[in-house]
DNA sequence: TAACCGTGGGTAAACGATTACTTTTGTCTT
DNA sequence: AAGACAAAAGTAATCGTTTACCCACGGTTA
């Protein structure tokens, strides 16, 4: 069916591997058989069969991508970011996802694996304290970049957002704009949302502003539980004049409580986000926000991949820990 | 390296073969060496070799995804149905992205056929009348489906969404409404967008009202264009009390430009978009849209694929095309 | 008892490239 | 004119599986 380098071998009389020399531009191979063998390939639109030169390579140049979720704006622009780095070393991405499903996870790296990737970007779902999914890469020496969510115990290379730093700028651009009674939305968990809420600590600690218990209230991922958590500190004495949420959705959900309250962003209460997804700035009131660099961490991350992969750098002993700093955007929300 | 069978038949004192054969479920193996294979395969944590098992099968279990961009949550939500439903069926899929650029889309294409995928799902971003990219595939005898943008002149299975019924069913929904004045903001091109502005044509001549020229205004794909878009909408007379815009973002443009000539949506103006993106009701006023049925698009283009890489259905002389209904989603924006 | 047959398993040849050597050929040197 | 040497191309083995076919063995049957 498909045309192999036989094909061209036989109509040309040399052998297979002149052709294959030629078309990898290796190899002493005189003028007129490169012009012959490339004339010959062209005509016949030969395409290498990837498969069989991965076998004896042993590299299918082709690296796993695994996240929870690529519906999210925030994985779906680094799937992007990590394509665009890897393409031009002439690596493809499989992306694999987990639907935030340990067992899915291990599952799908498995697969991975066993399709030979030659690396492994992760966005990991597993709990804390299992570590098996990555003794079992680590087994196969198969490079391996850990993203967004470090994993504790684990000495691997990690990219992701400076949480802390998250926190400590958008605390700091509310204090800046003159609220004094700044409450928080925080995340679950205590990986992100720990750290977020640390530095959003930190900044009013460094300004001598105290949190009162009330002011630290649960939500989760989504508008809906921004919007609950909102009335709940709209109850608290005395009313926040500021908000630093965990992420834009809770953002927006917030916002919502607040108007639904008859109260107005950001005259009474100011509102920062965290992710700068995309449409923040179209929303009923354009939400500032800070940005976590998502293009960054993607393509960080894939440039660490691809530097083991090519083994550019050796595998050194404390392994790479790279935080992309956070930038803040201000808009509607915070601008009075 | 990596454990391979030949690992287990010597470990075993039986042939490769034997050993593959267990693995595989397949041939005639008796009960006691078939459990002895297995049993030493876990103990040595044995990994198909799915890149030697292709070589030979001809099979990848590997389907390519190629997309203009998967950062855009239609693109991306569609990526998502498709890993779902070709998941059970032991395949992966590998996403490219063309950035909307045809020479591109073409060598990724290209690259893609040498990965041996066995079979490819395509938004394309060829211009009209450019088949060389779909009549290689089929010199190549790989199976593909396109989706949401049809190709002139192409036999070919084809899977979207029904872009006149989506332009008819917003535009009845404004009559349903009260509007009798209804304009559109057209999406730029000929396909999606002229589909979408002869829906919008049909119902209203059902009903007998007559389209101004000044009512069918050019945008493009962003909010930026909607805004502008709707600027020159205002100048016209009688001024619109409705708005089909082609997609969400320039129907949020739309919105932008209303609120600042300080006019009321839907008071004043009532406002239809297409495509039901996240977050449409999270702004400035929660969109009323069609919602064009990402998810089905993706499933089914998926099993279609998988129909004919499986070759349960014969290729048939007319391939299939299939079209997803719309669905009309009512928010704020028409709500009156 | 010889021909037959199903069972369990093995042999050898692919699949389409790459890699490490080897052979051939022609030119240059001395 | 013979040996040396480099350039150009070829040979054989290999990567890890699968596939098509064959063989040995024990038991049945005629």
């Amino acid at each position: 069916m498909a045309v192999t380098m036989q094909d061209i071998a036989r109509d040309l009389k040399v052998s297979v591997v002149t052709v294959s020399k030629v078309l990898r531009n290796q190899g002493r191979i005189s003028a007129a058989t490169r012009k012959r063998v490339l004339r010959r390939a062209k005509e016949l639109h030969y395409q290498m069969n990837w498969v069989a030169r991965s076998l004896v390579t042993r590299r299918t140049y082709t690296i796993g991508l695994l996240l929870p979720d690529f519906t999210h704006p925030f994985f779906a622009e680094i799937a992007r970011a990590v394509a665009q780095t890897v393409r031009p070393h002439g690596y493809h991405v499989i992306i694999s996802y987990s639907e935030e499903d340990p067992e899915l996870e291990m599952s799908e790296a498995d697969s991975l694996l066993a399709r030979q990737v030659d690396g492994l970007i992760i966005a990991s779902a597993q709990p804390v304290r299992r570590l098996a999914l990555f003794k079992q890469i680590q087994a196969r020496k198969v490079p391996y970049v850990l993203i967004d969510r470090p994993i504790a115990g684990l000495q691997a290379p990690f990219v992701g957002a400076d949480n802390r730093a998250i926190g400590r700028l958008a605390t700091q651009h509310l204090i800046a704009r003159g609220c004094r009674q700044i409450a928080h939305l925080r995340g679950p968990g205590i990986g992100i949302a720990g750290d977020r809420l640390q530095g959003y600590r930190k900044a009013l600690a460094n300004r001598g502003l105290r949190v009162p218990a009330s002011y630290v209230v649960d939500a989760g991922h989504g508008d809906q539980t921004g919007y609950e958590g909102m009335r709940r500190l709209l109850r608290a004495r005395p009313t926040p004049d500021g908000v630093f949420c965990y992420n834009d959705p809770v953002a927006i959900g917030a916002i919502k409580a607040i108007l639904d309250a008859n109260l107005r962003v950001p005259h009474d209460i100011c509102v920062v986000g965290a992710g700068n997804v995309r449409y923040s700035d179209l929303l009923a009131v354009p939400l500032t926000t800070v940005d976590q660099g998502t293009c960054q961490i993607g393509a960080q991350a894939a440039e660490l991949l691809m530097e083991r992969i090519l083994q550019k750098r050796p595998a050194r002993s404390t392994p790479t820990k790279i935080l992309i700093l956070p930038k803040l955007v201000e808009r509607e929300s915070t601008r009075r």
